[in-house]
DNA sequence: TTGTAGGCGTTATCAA
DNA sequence: TTGATAACGCCTACAA
C-alpha cells in the first residue's frame, strides 16, 4: 500500500504544481537553504568564476546563493554581512575585502573565509605558496637564471605568498648551488595596466641584465607584462618567458597562450559550501585547507638564448 | 510619551541586536524580498556587471538577489527557474539562454527579460541598433568609406539589431550620396578569438580595398581584432580604425585605448529592480524598454590614411 | 491608545 | 507506523 500510495501521492503533487514554501519550512526548521557569499568585485574573473562555482555546489545540495559585492569596502562588507545574518543564511562564504581590519563576525552563523585568510576563521585557499614555486621551477628547468617577479599589493596575504613561493624556488640549492640569480621584484596591483608597467619597469635595462623569465602574480598582470615586452621589441618565448597565476580563462585566449599556474576554483568553491552544510568537517581556525594549484604549459615559455 | 518610548524601544532593539525572522515575515506578507537572476554565464563580464548592479540596486530597496547560471543550456535554466518559482521570489530577472525555443515562463511571478529580448515578456535592452550606428557614425564623420563590421551570431537576437545598426549608417544618404560603400561583413562568435579571426578575413586583402575601420560588435571581438591587425602590421589607429562594443572595464585597459559604444549596464539593472518591486511600471509586453548607448571616444579612430 | 488573539504552511513531537 | 497537535515569529485585525 505504501508505495502505491506513495506514488499516487508524487503524481499528483506535481500533477498539481505544488511546491512547499520554503518560508514555512525554514521558520519551523531553522535551516533556510540559503547560502550567502559576499566578495569584493564580481566583474574580477576570479570571483566571477567562484560565484558560479559556489553556485553550482549549493545547487547540488538543494541550497541557493545570495551574492553580495562590497566593492573591496570594509564599510560596505560589514552591512552586507549584517544583512546576511538576519536573512538567517545557513552559512556565508566571505573573501574578505582588502581594508578589512576589525571586522567581528557574527558568532554561530559558519562562515568560510576564501582565498583572503584571516587568522580566527575556517579558511580555504589556494597554495600560492606552492603553486607559485611551481611556475617558477618550471622557468629553472628551462635553463633560465634571471627571473624577475610581478608581486601582489604589499599588505595583501595571498600576494605575500605567492611572492614567498618565488623566493623560495629561487633560494632552493641545486645540487649546493644557488638554482638562480638575485631575485629581481616589481611590486604592482593585480590589474592589466599594473603588470604592463611593472613589465616595463623590469625590462628596461641592459640585455645581459634583464631576466630572460618573469613571473607574473596574476594572468591580468602577465598580459600587461607581454604588452610591454611586445611593445620593447622582445619577442616571446624567443627572448623572454612569461608565466601567469589565477588560470583565468582570458589566459587560454591570449596570443601566445599565458603559461600559467590554475587555481583549483571550483574545487575551492565545492569545499566551502560542502563545509557550510556540514557534509564536511570544518579545517581548524588557524589550519586553512589549502588546495593544491597546477601548472599548465602554454606557448609563453622557452629555454632563455644565450646572452 | 510615544516619542520617547518609540526611541528608547528602538535603541533597545539595537542593543539586543534584535532582527525581525525574514522567513515568518516573508510567510504573513508574502513577499520575500528575494529577486532572482538567471544569466547564461557568471564570467562574461557584460553579465558578471549586470549582476553587481541589480545587486546594488536591490539592495537599496531593501531586497536581496540570488544568482543563478545557466551555461546558456535551456535545460538547466528552466530548471533554475523553477527553483526560484518555488522559492517564492518577487520577481526574476531573466538574460535567456542561446537555445532558449519554447519555454513556458510561470505565470503570475514577475518576469523582467533582460539584453536578449523574448516576444511575449516584458523586456530592457540597450538600443543596439542605434548604439552601433552612433559608433559606425563616428568613423564616417572622421572620412572612412570602407567600414568592415564584425557581426555576432547568425541567431543572437542582440546581434541582429547591432548588424541592422550598421547597415543603417551605411545607407544613410549624405546630401544624396550614400555616405559609405558597400558594406564588408565578417560573422564571428562574440569572443576573442573570433574576433581575430574575423579581423584577419577582413584584412586579407590589398591595401586598397580592405576597410580603414571595423566596427566590432563587441568589445572582446574589437580586442581580438586589433590583436589580428598588429599581427598583420597594421597600424592602429594610422591605417586601421577600430570600435568596439559593451564598453566593459577591459575596453580602457587596452593599449591604445578602445573606442567603444557603452551599454548603461547599470540604468538597465536598476530599471529591472524597480519594475519587479512595482516602483516603476512594467513596459508593455513587446514594447521593450530601450536604453540610450552612449560612444565613448578611445585610441584606435583616426581619419583614413590617403590609399 | 493599548492589548490580545488568530493564522500564515510547515514540521517536530508526542500519543495512540 | 500513523495521526493529531502545537509551535515556529510575525503581522493584522479587532476588542477593550
Amino acid at each position: 500500500m505504501t508505495k502505491e500510495l506513495r506514488a499516487r501521492v508524487g503524481g499528483i503533487i506535481t500533477e498539481l504544481g505544488y511546491m512547499p514554501d520554503p518560508s514555512a519550512r525554514s521558520m519551523r526548521s531553522k535551516v533556510s537553504r540559503l547560502i550567502g557569499i559576499v566578495i569584493p568585485d564580481l566583474t574580477n574573473p576570479f570571483f566571477a568564476e567562484l560565484v558560479q562555482s559556489a553556485e553550482q555546489a549549493a545547487a547540488n545540495h538543494g541550497c541557493n546563493i545570495i551574492v553580495m559585492t562590497s566593492f573591496d569596502h570594509a564599510a560596505k562588507e560589514a552591512d552586507r554581512i549584517r544583512q546576511l545574518t538576519s536573512r538567517k543564511v545557513d552559512g556565508i562564504i566571505l573573501v574578505p575585502s582588502n581594508d578589512f581590519h576589525t571586522l567581528k563576525l557574527p558568532k554561530g552563523l559558519p562562515i568560510v573565509v576564501v582565498d583572503r585568510l584571516m587568522p580566527g576563521y575556517s579558511g580555504i585557499a589556494a597554495d600560492h605558496r606552492r603553486g607559485v614555486r611551481l611556475g617558477v621551477e618550471h622557468l629553472l628547468k628551462l635553463g633560465h637564471r634571471r627571473i624577475g617577479f610581478i608581486s601582489g599589493p604589499k599588505h595583501s596575504v595571498p600576494a605575500n605568498d605567492r611572492l614567498r613561493g618565488y623566493l623560495d624556488a629561487m633560494e632552493q640549492t641545486d645540487g649546493g648551488t644557488r638554482a638562480a640569480e638575485a631575485p629581481l621584484i616589481a611590486e604592482a596591483a593585480f590589474d592589466y595596466e599594473s603588470g604592463r608597467s611593472a613589465g616595463n619597469y623590469l625590462l628596461a635595462r641592459a640585455r645581459s641584465e634583464r631576466p630572460t623569465a618573469i613571473f607574473a602574480s596574476s594572468d591580468q598582470q602577465a598580459i600587461g607584462c607581454m604588452r610591454a615586452a611586445h611593445d620593447l621589441g622582445i619577442p616571446i618565448p624567443a627572448a623572454l618567458s612569461i608565466v601567469g597565476f589565477d588560470g583565468i580563462p582570458l589566459a587560454s585566449m591570449t596570443t601566445p597562450r599565458l603559461a600559467t599556474v590554475k587555481q583549483p576554483i571550483e574545487e575551492m568553491a565545492a569545499a566551502a559550501v560542502a563545509i557550510l552544510l556540514n557534509k564536511q568537517t570544518a579545517p581548524e581556525l588557524d589550519k586553512p585547507i589549502l588546495f593544491a594549484c597546477e601548472f599548465l604549459t602554454g606557448e609563453t615559455t622557452a629555454p632563455p638564448q644565450p646572452d
